[in-house]
DNA sequence: GCATCAGAAACAGTTACCTCA
DNA sequence: ATTGAGGTAACTGTTTCTGAT
């Protein structure tokens, strides 16, 4: 969008015939136009109502009517209300009809969204032209689609965090119990050649700190090839931890910024 | 330059419908 | 035929951002 500072070209001129071709064609994303235009709002927003007139009362159209209870308050401007055409015939009487999409469509659709989660309103307007749908059809499945993927990475990340933390306490408990070896001998001390070495150590060459070599922390293991892990320092796995952290929360922040 | 306001877009949460086992 | 669960289109209210004043 255009608050996102996105510079797609976007050309309404191609030709689309088909949805099915409609992402090969380039619809959305033609690198070759740098123009950064300003699209300019109105002209969208009227272009899209328009859209959203005809569809809506369009009889062959695969859009069913509106609930007709959303207010007038909020949504976006490109909403027309439609209520007074009973398109799908189910019912009426405020029962919002719900469109499945077809396959055709949502792969159109999942295909854009490869390129983009977000759509300019002219490219929003345009896909929903391609697609034979309302331009409020084309950004609802988007925010949906959005918020699926969302969903998904939480659950990944959610996954990830258990599991280093199921081995911080795995490494906890070895740490206590070492630890209590340790007192165990210093209370009965046995001459040095007698006493085996409890660890292995070596040294790390990124930063020149001795680290336990024997035992990778947590943080290592669950993001390998992480710099920040390379020598296996339980505080600097606490470093990756806030650095994780960031990375999560920074999902959130990265699509804010993004806006 | 700063504060305020309005409009637009995106998000979070929810509802309602549809499909399928 | 019925029913409950899951998926998802569509909705509402809130937040955030941006441009105008």
């Amino acid at each position: 969008m255009e608050r996102q500072g996105l510079d797609l070209g976007l050309s309404l001129g191609l030709g689309l015939t088909t949805a099915a071709t409609w992402p090969a064609a380039g619809f959305c994303l033609n690198s070759g136009m740098a123009e950064q235009e300003m699209i300019r709002r109105d002209d969208v927003v009227a272009a899209a109502a328009a859209e959203d007139e005809r569809f809506a009362c369009s009889p062959g159209s695969p859009v069913s009517s509106g609930s007709g209870k959303r207010g007038s308050g909020s949504g976006s401007g490109d909403e027309v209300d439609d209520a007074g055409c009973d398109v799908g015939g189910g019912g009426g009487g405020g029962a919002r009809k719900k469109l499945r999409l077809s396959k055709d469509q949502a792969a159109v659709l999942e295909e854009c969204f490869k390129t983009h989660h977000t759509l300019t309103p002219k490219q929003k307007v345009a896909l929903a032209k391609s697609l034979n749908l309302r331009p409020r059809q084309v950004e609802v499945w988007f925010q949906n689609r959005r918020a699926r993927t969302k969903l998904k990475q939480t659950e990944v990340d959610c996954e990830h965090l258990k599991r280093w933390c199921d081995q911080l306490a795995d490494d906890n408990r070895r740490l206590h119990k070492e630890l209590a070896e340790l007192r165990a001998l210093k209370a009965t001390p046995t001459p040095p050649a007698a006493a085996p070495p409890l660890t292995t150590l070596t040294m790390c060459l990124s930063c020149k700190r001795v680290a336990n070599a024997g035992v990778p922390s947590p943080a290592a293991a669950m993001f390998p090839g992480h710099p920040q892990f390379l020598c296996g320092f339980r505080d600097h796995a606490g470093a990756a931890s806030s650095s994780y952290g960031g990375a999560s929360s920074g999902l959130a922040k990265g699509v804010r910024a993004a806006r």
